[in-house]
DNA sequence: GTCTATAACTCGATAGAC
DNA sequence: GTCTATCGAGTTATAGAC
């Protein structure tokens, strides 16, 4: 291993330990404690060392985020089934239950600066990772238009609204513990069946979505 | 008058007018430029002036929220009609109309900080403009459920999964505008149509709400 | 009572010494 | 490659002049 291979090793493994840190104090004390400072002191670096890793506060951010709509990413994924309406029961429990497991990261996603977001689903770095995630849901709903007699939306668009109940469901839960006295897996699976419905009424009698254990 | 009543009028006056320039300044140029020194400024005062009127800027985020969920209720309350699954359709129009008027008040209320969103819905002063507005889309549904053979949830499940659709179309439209590819306005009558069809399947012929021509 | 001036603290980011 | 020192800006809050 050369002299140049082990600085540049070093060197990444500076910038992970200062994305494992920011990750630690996003996850225990929110996005408005991620300082500069704070990940220097946790590092036991000046501030000034994190400049030559990251290009400001907003890139860390960004990462953050990369990595978490991934790891959403991998729980849709997981969610399998050959009847294409229990699987869409399966990804709105996966999606809450990714959302409830990392709010802070979610928060920052989806709910914190514009900006941010619009990074994270459009910039190269994420790797398509949203429109990969989008496309679990629409090849679903595909599925269950086949044989449907008429198509009440494009399979693009009841995948985004069936996405944007979850993520309402999600984000009124984080917002505001108050907000919903109904219980969000429960309120999912709801949602889950009325779209169901909805793309193959006829099928209502013999393909009921089953209820999820969890 | 008295001197008494001119003083407390003309510090009424004065704090309105703190209220209006604050809203100018959320409206053009969003939340982070709401500013104590920008706010004195405006108002040609010192910024320690403001504390007299107002405890702390989240305060006065508090009562521009106030104000706004106000607003969004009045424009819910406009919607009138005797089906109760065209109202359903009225609501989702209006809710998103609101949103799209007034991104910066919706940010705040639903998207910013935790805290603030709890205050909005639990604080006294908030005079339960929320939950009354909730109460018109609890209404709808109940009207809904009647003859209904089934009930597939309570009225207010169906209220708060309907609310929390219209919420992620809303929000991730202004979280960013890449988000969804697809009419918002139209995946809203989608999710208002599939929610109608849920509770009252044998309706689905006779009564199909009409779709809105906003 | 009302407002000015200022304090005491935070932050992100940068320049320049070593 | 790292640190010290610092800038310019933000925030809340208070002491004291008027």
């Amino acid at each position: 291993m050369s002299t140049v291979d082990r600085r540049t090793k070093r060197k990444q493994l500076l910038r992970q330990k200062i994305l494992d840190v920011s990750r630690d104090i996003l996850l225990s004390q929110g996005f408005a404690a991620l300082t500069m400072r704070r990940v220097a002191e946790a590092i036991n670096y000046a501030p000034a060392t994190i400049y030559l890793h990251f290009q400001s506060r907003e890139q860390i951010a960004e990462e953050l985020c990369f990595a978490g709509l991934e790891r959403l990413y991998e729980s849709l994924q997981a969610v399998t089934g050959k009847n294409a309406a229990t699987r869409l029961a399966g990804f709105a429990r996966a999606y809450l239950e990714y959302a409830g497991s990392d709010p802070e990261t979610y928060r920052l996603i989806f709910m914190a600066d514009p900006q941010l977001t619009k990074a994270v689903f459009t910039h190269r770095d994420s790797g398509g990772t949203g429109e990969a995630a989008l496309g679990l849901l629409v090849k679903a709903m595909e599925e269950l238009q086949v044989g449907s007699k008429k198509r009440v939306a494009k399979p693009i668009e009841l995948a985004e609204l069936f996405w944007a109940g979850l993520h309402g469901l999600a984000s009124l839960r984080l917002a505001c513990s108050q907000a919903l006295t109904g219980d969000e897996f429960r309120l999912a699976q709801v949602l889950a069946a009325a779209i169901t419905d909805k793309i193959s009424p006829e099928r209502i009698k013999e393909q009921r979505p089953q209820r999820s254990k969890g």
